[in-house]
DNA sequence: CACATCTTGAACTGATTGGTTCAAGATAGG
DNA sequence: CCTATCTTGAACCAATCAGTTCAAGATGTG
């Protein structure tokens, strides 16, 4: 079989970062690789590059997919803050409430290995955490919060965001981690009660 | 040289339990190890046990050395919970201020490992993770939060107190780390002072 | 001094790692 | 039908992995 492209690159690229997603960069072989996308070891470096080139583009695939999804979820903060915010964290719960998709995060994960990983990669799970605080404190400061508020509350909703990848890891239950966000909603809530 | 024991068999356990800390289980060899503690490849084997076995101990000394000074943090909980989730959350910042000790929390990082570790120290690392919820639920519950109250702040406590490890990987400061607690006291004050 | 005890370094096994190469074969366009 | 193009599987490489074994040597005790 040949001639044309045997494989759709957008499912294999799927089916890679779905393997990283899963099991870490150290913890996925090329091999592993090559049976999660069904492609052989040799299309995989001609196609999608060495292991170090295809973890990065699954790890800017991820974080523009999702991120995606946190801008949209965002975009109604300045006419609604609270329903902004839930909506950002019904992003990360609705994934992993997603059976297809494996618990966790990639960017959580992939910070949490930065000690042990090039640093071009490294540099990338930054980008992409600091990023999300970007996106967080410009919706912050879009509703009523003041700046300092918003910056404490960027890097807040931030971090228990990515605590979710830890405790869905860990087989948190839905109701866990919803009582986990439950409280940083109820704190901004109040804080916007405060200050009206 | 011989006769004796050469070297000091918790200062050994100590150099891997830092050695796994920083680096993970799937990304530390026993070349690594060996190379950290100062022993022998066959002095590791030895006394240590293998990679396994190493690990698994040096996950429950970690828990244990914490899980007490966790304790110790909460012990004031019935007079003064505010003081002690302060002191809770203190434990875990002072730990990643210590320039002598990996960023980020060995506990944190296995459970995010646990979908590729051996099932004995998925559980061990699960269990850890528990432990740390029965902890603070028995602090909050010892303070004046009702036990819905109690139940959540738990669930969100642990959780908060997680992701500084993700974020201290990440490379925040200080001062971020102590913005993502610092909404999570705010709240917890918020919820005491409702119910005086 | 001599013995028993323990550590050490080094060698070795078999498996797996990331990475590369290439002949064989299947296909599409001419 | 023929040819150029591409994928495929398999083999190969050097390096590293976890794990084991053992002779050599150093030490404290008797």
């Amino acid at each position: 079989m040949a001639g044309k492209k045997q494989f759709d690159m957008e499912t294999a690229l799927d089916a890679a970062m779905i393997q990283f997603w899963r099991a870490g960069y150290a913890d996925t072989s090329v091999d592993d690789l090559s049976r999660a996308t069904g492609l052989n070891r040799s299309s995989i470096y001609s196609s999608l590059g060495d292991k170090d080139t295809l973890f990065l583009r699954c790890l800017d695939r991820y974080a523009a997919r999702y991120g995606e999804k946190y801008d949209a979820a965002l975009s109604c903060a300045a006419s609604d803050l609270l329903t902004a915010v839930r909506a950002f964290f019904d992003v990360t719960l609705e994934r992993i409430a997603d059976p297809e998709l494996p618990d966790g995060c990639l960017v959580a994960q992939s910070a949490m290995a930065i000690p042990v990983l090039s640093p071009s990669v490294a540099a990338h799970a930054k980008e992409a955490l600091g990023f999300q605080r970007l996106r967080l404190r410009a919706a912050l400061k879009a509703g009523r919060l003041t700046d300092q508020d918003a910056e404490a509350f960027a890097e807040h909703v931030a971090a228990v965001n990515q605590s979710l990848a830890i405790m869905s890891r860990a087989g948190a239950s839905p109701a866990q981690l919803l009582a986990i966000v439950g409280v940083t909603v109820d704190a901004l809530s109040q804080a916007l009660r405060t200050r009206e």
